[in-house]
Order: structure tokens, then sequence, then C-alpha cells
RNA sequence: GCCGUCGUAGCUUAGCGGUAAAGCACGUCAUUGGUAAUGACGAGACCAAGGGUUCGAUCCCCUUCGACGGCUCCA
């Protein structure tokens, strides 16, 4: 297994240095500057100055073809060590100079390694025989990128030219299909299909709308999140969405995010921000008066609107958005109270949540990266116990779990769950975040048993995330077919002919009354185009009402994962609807 | 924000330097049909917006807005 990934790694490095000779030769060695191409998941990229030359996809091609044509002369390799003034002088290339100059100061050899004629810089890592080993029709040119040198926006964007590569043709068909199944189920097109959210150019970009459907799903899930906190005696709790420049100024967040918050001056003058967060606001409610240690943990939550100027570019259907609403939830509580809370919170709405929906978690214990602390707020003595406290919780559990250094928040160390989806996908999802530092700035206590004022600490709990993120989530691991509780529509009822309308009506008005969602199709057409229709739209459920269904006093009840059920009574198929229902299946 | 691709009816797309076409959806009429599409007729788009080139632009050029794929970012 190893081996063979190690192949394939070198069969995807091998054709990065294909794709810059191929490159080379069509744009000439003397007008590009070649820089640097790893092999990467699914296969390789180059990344390439062009200078005044602009590239496009239509090039790639071009390109591929040119590959294909000196693969064969590409037969074995020459390998050779040279000095850091011979590399220099070779490469003539202010990128690959950098490079040179970075290994010599590691005080690693310089290596270069030719083939068919080309020589890069290369510490090595190929298939020994190219042309033998490599199936041409197993690679393929995908797209052309931008990307900045080394990754830093601050230099110059070359162009990367992106290239899927695996070991047979079959492999890379295999790839592609799976690659079409997943477009197939963008939430982007499903929300579109299944008439859940728009986006409006007058609106604005990055502002999703919710139609009537969408936000039935909205509501539920909101509402699910509810039930489970509920029995652990969450608040709820309202606050307005905008807020003056102070409160962030208090909170720390004016000066970490002040790039990325929506101001608005009022006509007197006065510097206000729509929040991009909730925090402060919660600890302004929560602040409103003294309180007994007995009166501990106090726990608020609220589902609300969030606003962040984020860059037009890094805006993605409603995975990446300007404004989102989060399940957010913030416990006010003692230090010694953390860990039952955080546990909590993980057993009994973390896990039953997502459980529900098949997804898998793993988490990550997001820790602060102690080479960067101007990037944190608070001393490293904080962040330790924090960091111990969520660990401990962590390894006393059997989840896998893993450690994510840099990802803590400015404030503290998260828990964050990830989700695996249907297609394997890894997403962030729920998180739960121990926050020392806000509590210390806004000076957030409670009077403990001796009489004196003891600070606390807050715990940030946000289970979907956000509900729009997690819809996109959603919608993809369901491809669109959610469960019976969670379906805008949940049943569709169809008389076959106009005829049976009436008797039809009243099984529609009956689940209706029962709080079923219930549509009832009496438009004229035939049977065939009610059903697709009602497949179409991944309906659940659908009950035909015919002749013979009104003869036998049944219905027929069919499901769209599970086919024909037969003909059942009205009363029965009520029971099952709401017995499905009732247990979230 | 940066690089690339793109923006034609509600949706999916065709098209061309001489002001637009189709399917689905929609409306009217006929069809009373048993599981993926009955027929006829009709309405619907100043071709994202604004400039420019041209006798003339949806088509060529520029700017802006918006979408997608990356890069950077993601409290």
């Amino acid at each position: 297994m190893e081996k063979k990934e190690e192949k394939l790694n070198n069969l995807r490095h091998t054709l990065a240095h294909l794709l810059a000779s191929a490159v080379g030769e069509i744009y000439k060695f003397d007008k590009i500057k070649l820089t640097l191409g790893p092999a990467i998941e699914n296969g390789f990229y180059y990344d390439i100055d062009f200078g005044e030359e602009k590239i496009s996809d239509s090039a790639l091609q071009k390109i591929e073809d040119r590959m294909r044509k000196i693969l064969p002369k590409w037969t074995d390799w020459q390998h050779k060590e040279i000095s850091k003034e011979e590399a220099l002088a070779f490469f003539k290339n202010e990128y690959k100079a950098e490079l040179i100059n970075e290994i010599s100061d590691r005080g690693e050899k310089i290596t270069t390694y030719t083939c068919g004629g080309f020589t890069d810089l290369c510490r090595g890592g190929h298939l020994e025989h190219p042309a033998q080993e490599i199936d041409p029709l197993s690679f393929k040119l995908d797209r052309v990128a931008g990307a900045y040198w080394r990754g830093d926006e601050k230099n110059k964007m070359l162009t990367r030219i992106y290239g899927l590569a695996f070991e047979t043709k079959k492999e890379l068909e295999a790839y592609l299909t799976q690659r079409e199944e997943a477009e197939k189920r963008d939430h982007k097109k499903l929300g579109k299909e299944l008439d859940l959210f728009v986006f409006s150019e007058l609106v604005g970009s990055g502002l999703p709308l919710w139609t009537p459907k969408g936000t039935i799903l909205r509501n539920l899930l909101d509402d699910y999140i509810w039930e489970l906190r509920k029995k652990l005696d969450y608040m709820k709790v309202e606050i307005p969405h905008i807020t003056k420049k102070e409160l962030y100024e208090k909170s720390g967040h004016w000066d970490k995010f002040k790039n990325e918050l929506f101001r608005i001056t009022t006509r007197e003058g006065h510097e206000f921000a729509m929040k991009p967060m909730n925090c402060p606001h919660h600890i302004q409610i929560f602040d409103r008066k003294q309180w007994s240690y007995k009166e501990l943990p106090q726990r608020y939550a609220n589902s609300t609107t969030c606003y962040r100027d984020e860059q037009t570019g890094e805006l993605s259907g409603l995975s990446r958005v300007r404004a989102f609403t989060q399940d957010d939830a913030h416990v006010f509580c003692r230090m010694i109270q953390v860990k039952k809370e955080l546990g909590e919170i993980w057993d009994k709405v973390v896990e039953p949540f997502y459980k529900s929906f098949g997804f898998n978690l793993k988490l990550r214990l997001s820790l602060h990266d102690p080479a960067h602390p101007e990037k944190y707020l608070g001393d490293a003595k904080s962040w330790e116990h924090a960091e111990s406290v969520l660990r401990e919780l962590a390894q006393e559990r059997k989840t896998e779990f893993f450690e994510g250094v840099g990802e803590a928040a400015f404030y503290g160390p998260k828990l964050d769950f990830m989700a695996t989806d249907s297609l394997g996908r890894q997403w962030q999802v729920a998180t739960i975040q121990l926050d020392m530092n806000q509590p210390e700035r806004f000076d957030l206590t409670c009077v403990n048993e001796k009489g004196e004022k003891e600070r606390i600490v807050m715990i940030h709990a946000a289970i979907m995330g956000s509900i729009d993120r997690f819809l996109s989530i959603l919608i993809e691991h369901v491809a669109g077919n959610f469960p019976l509780w969670l379906a805008p529509v949940q049943v569709k009822v169809i008389p076959v002919r106009t005829s049976h309308n009436e008797y039809a009506k009243k099984v529609f008005e009956m689940l209706k009354e029962n709080n079923v969602r219930a549509e009832f199709d009496d438009a004229e057409e035939n049977l065939g185009t009610k059903v697709r229709d009602a497949k179409n739209n991944k309906i659940p459920y659908w009950i035909v009402v015919g002749d013979k269904e009104i003869e036998a006093d049944k219905v027929t009840l069919e499901s769209r994962d599970k086919g024909q059920l037969g003909q059942i009574s009205k009363e029965e198929i009520l029971s099952k609807l709401l017995e499905e229902i009732k247990n979230k299946k």
C-alpha cells in the first residue's frame, strides 16, 4: 500500500517535470521562468512565470499533446550534484535562485535531474523509466490558475497549471466520473433546482436569500439544535445586529478584524459595525448583574446572523458568505465547571446531531501557534492551561483526534469537529471554544463560596457553525434527498384523474391537519408527469389515488428511497409517517 | 483583492458585425390519462450594466457588477 502510494507520487512528480519541459518547448525556455512543481492529491502542478505571455485553458490541449509527444524520449534520468555557484549560473532565474540559496543555507546538497534533455532543480523521487512506466492516457491537464509565489500574496502571481494523474487510464476516468457525480449534487445547483435559496445581484454577492422551502429547512435544523440544548438548560437570548465600535475595541475584535467589519457611520458621526460574531453582545447580557457561583453556569443560546466583509474572490455558494446565521451559544461558568460543560455539549448535542445525519466525526484540537504570539490575546500560561483542559477531555474519549497548531481562535483554543460526508470529503462543522481572554477583558466574575469575586471563563459553542454552511454540506451529503422529518414537502398526493380529486383531497386534508407537510397535485396532467415531478423534487413519499384505491378505500404509497409500498389505509399511512418524522429517520 | 474562464427568456443552452433561436417551465383550448414528458395555439429577452470603435454591436475594445475554478484569507 505504502509502496503503491510512493510510486503514484513519483509518477505525478515525474509528470510535473514533463509538463515543465513541454511548456518550455512551446513557450521557449528563455522567455519563461520555471519555478517549482510538486505532486499533489490526484495529480501535480507546475508554477510558471510566463512574463508578458497570457495563458488560458485553451492552451492546455496543446501542452498536453506535447507532453505525450516527448514522453517516449524520457527513457532514463541523469542525476548530478552541483555547487551553489554552478546552480545559480545554470538556472539564471530569481525563483530558482531563491530555492538554491535556501537549500545551500540549510547545508543540503544541490542536485539536478535530467530526463529527455530537460534539466530541473530537484531532490529526486521519480519513476526511473518514464517512457516505459507512464501510460500516456493516464494523465490529463486540468486547469490554469493563478498562484502566488511561495503562497504569499505580497509576491508575484504565477501561472499554475494543474494536471490529473493516475497509474491507469481507468483510474483517471473513475476520478473524472466521481467528480461529475459531485458536481451533480453541488449545493449551488441543487439549491436552485429544489428552490431552496437564491442570490440577487441587486442585494449583493455573498448574501443568500432563503425561499419558503429553504426556510423550512433552516428552521427545522435550528429547532432540532434547540431541542437538544433545552435539555441542558440553555436559555434563548436576542441581540441587535449592529453595535458601537467601542464594544469591539474592548473585546479586541476591532484591532484584529477591522478589515472584515462592515462599518456604519451614523448621521451624527458615530462609528458602528455590523456584528461579525455574538460573544461581546452575550457578554453584555451576562454582565447585567452580579452573579453568585450558585447561579452558574449561565447558558445563552441565540441563532442570529453575523456579517463579515469577506474578499469577493473568497465567496462561494453557501460555503462562504457575507451574511450567515450562526447557531451560537455561550456558557459563562467557573473554571472548575468547564470540563463537565464541554463534555455535555459534546455528548448531548454535537454527537446526536451529527449522528442522525450519518456523518462521521473526527476531532481537531485547535491550538495556538507559539511562534506567533502576536496573533493571540492573553499570556502563554493561560493558553497552556486552557489547552490542557481540552486535551485532557479529548484524551478521555475514544474519539479519534489530532492537534492543529495555529488553528485556535485569537481568544482561545477550540475543539473543532470535522464531518466526513457521503463522498468522503471532510468539512469543519461544530466548534466548541474555551475563552479565558474575553472574561478578562470585560472583567467577568461571580461571587464564590468565600464571598470573593472570582474570574469566570466562557465557552463558545456553535453546533452547525453556520446554518448556511451546514446546509451546503448537508445538501451535498444527502444529494438533496432530505430525510422525511426535514423535507420541505414530505408527501405529495396525486389523483390519477380529476374525478379522483375529491377523495385525494380528503387524504391531503387529513395529512395537513396532522402537521404533515403535504402537497396536493390536482393539475390536469397525466400520472407519469406528476410522479416524475415528485421525483425531480426529491419528495420522500407520494400517494396515488385512482379507481382501484377508492374502491378498496386504501391509497397507494410510494417512497423515493424504497419504491412501491403497496395499498395501505389512510390511517396506517398517517401513523407510519408520524412515527418516521418523530424518530428523525 | 489577485490569476483564469464566463454572463443570451423563470431554467438549460444555440447563435451571428445588420436589434435573436430551441427545449423545459408558464398561459389558453382540446385531450380523462395508472408511474420520466398528449396536441394546437400563445405570451415571455432592449442578449448583466455603462462607455467606446463602427454607417450599424448581443457579437470587437475598455470599465463596473455578478458567477465559477484556483491563490491568499476563513474569529
